[in-house]
RNA sequence: GGAGGUGUAGCCUAAUUGGUAAGGCAGCAGUCUUGAAAACUGCCGGGUUUACGCCCUUGUAGGUUCGAGUCCUAUCACCUCCGCCA
């Protein structure tokens, strides 16, 4: 959500922003129903007034054993008249929290325009892209070969785009979490959190899921709780409705959890093998900070991933994303995306943005800065590090060898047990 | 799932038959001091306002009332006991 008075007093400004992004939203109408707003808020703030003060007048005159007759005759048509205001008000309220729910962030000054990912900008490459002199296989011939993953018997027992893990298919899964999480807590300075898997509304609102993705989001209708598409939504409404010290502040969470996606459009080849499916694991690495840090906090989330991505030895590219490829929340992405040279493309393994305010106003996250006094809401920022299936895939494809087996990154060794799968 | 109890600001604790949230601790700033402690003074839930001020806040949401921490309804969290359960 963005800041009522910043849309306000720069409204060309906000709406050329944000007319970047694929998001409509009618800012003409909140101006018009934020002003009636305000003006209801001041004529009803005065009667609320005058019934206070006369309140305590009749108190004082029961107290005294006089007669308040007239005065509560007087007060009963105040109270009615607050009613009425009140009622308007909170219509006029939830209309305007539709608009400001659908509004999405400014982004930032560094984020290029664009209307699709062609325009996205490649800032760095990393890496070698390995040759063969043997016939390479897909992962999804490796998994079969090694009896690594079982998306038949998945199929049957869940659904298509349900994976079993099996051997040292769950090995590495289980190697790779360990992995992440310790180079999280032990190299970058995260604190390893392993929160619940199904949040109820008002989290799924905190971080923007709702109602945007509704429809990306599995729901346990009958609790009304929602399976967590990604750990970002726990990990930042662990704060929500909190004012936090300063001095607390900068916030580094990581945590390991499943995440459900429905992802109802997607088609092709896309998602062949585990490419895109509905249950993976994935690491979320989550900063809560100060405004004037986060783009710094930014920075070292996108060398933290970076370093990850080079420990495993996995040729990867650093995507600044455009403003039509963004997301609602954001100011600024960059997607990390792994080789796949079966496929021939690259695979998104990781995706680190700044939402700035925009998750804190939704989600009534601030801290008391000590030198004013005052009360600021936080900046909230997430990236996973990493996301476990299409990393699970570069490792597979890059190291496979002539002789059909698939050697372990070093760094991943001592978490597997072993050096090759074969 | 059943029965009972408890929710007041960071913490602890008051508030008469309903009369508009008293106080303490911790914390912050200042005075005093060589420095510190102690003592004293002010601040010490949120919003809004240049400011004075005003509005909101007793877990949450409603209701009754001129007026609700207090009465009524619903709901949530925690504690105790019972049941079920990895």
């Amino acid at each position: 959500m963005l800041d009522p008075k910043f849309i306000r007093e720069n409204l060309d400004f906000v709406k050329e922003q944000i007319g970047k992004k694929k998001y409509p939203a009618d800012l003409d109408k909140f101006i018009d129903l934020d002003a009636e707003k305000r003006k209801i808020l001041s004529e009803a703030d005065q009667l609320k007034n005058r019934r206070n003060v006369v309140s305590k007048e009749i108190g004082a005159i029961k107290k005294a054993k006089g007669n308040a007759d007239e005065l509560i005759a007087e007060m009963q048509t105040v109270s009615k008249s607050i009613q009425e205001f009140d009622v308007r008000l909170k219509e006029i309220e939830l209309a305007i929290n539709e608009i400001m729910l659908n509004v999405p962030n400014i982004p930032h000054e560094s984020v290029p325009f664009g209307e699709n990912p062609n325009d996205n900008v490649t800032i760095e490459t990393w890496g070698e892209i390995p040759k063969f002199d043997f016939p390479v296989l897909e992962h999804t011939d490796l998994i079969e070969k090694h009896k690594l993953i079982d998306l038949k018997r998945g199929a049957k027992i869940a659904g298509s785009g349900f994976p079993v893990f099996m051997g040292d298919g769950a090995r590495i899964q289980r190697a790779l979490i360990s992995l992440f999480l310790d180079r999280n807590v032990n190299l970058y300075g995260f604190t390893e959190i392993s929160p619940p898997l199904l949040v109820n509304e008002d989290s799924a609102r905190g971080t923007g899921q709702l109602p945007d993705k509704e429809a990306q989001m599995y729901e346990a209708t009958i609790d009304k709780l929602f399976l967590i598409p990604t750990s970002e939504v726990p990990l930042v409404n662990l704060y929500r409705d909190e004012i936090l010290d300063e001095a607390d502040l900068p916030i580094y969470n990581t945590g390991y959890t499943p995440c459900f996606r429905r992802e109802a459009g997607s088609y092709g080849k896309d998602v062949k093998g585990i490419n895109r499916v509905h249950q993976f694991d994935k690491v979320e690495l989550v900063k809560i900070c100060k405004p004037e840090d986060s783009y710094a906090e930014f920075d070292k989330i996108v060398e933290n991933v970076a370093d990850t991505l080079k420990a495993l030895n996995l040729p990867h590219r650093q995507l600044l994303l455009c403003t039509g490829d963004m997301g609602m929340t954001q100011t600024k992405t960059i997607d990390f995306e792994v080789w796949s040279p079966a496929q021939e493309k690259w695979l998104e393994v990781s995706s680190v943005s700044n939402c700035e305010s925009y998750q804190a106003r939704r989600a009534n996250i601030r801290f008391r800065r000590t030198s004013t006094g005052k009360v600021e809401f936080v900046h909230t920022l997430n990236g996973s590090g990493l996301a476990l299936p299409r990393t699970l895939i570069g490792i597979l494809e890059n190291n496979q060898q002539a002789d059909g087996s698939i050697l372990i990154p070093e760094a991943l060794q001592k978490f597997f047990g072993k050096d090759k799968i074969q």
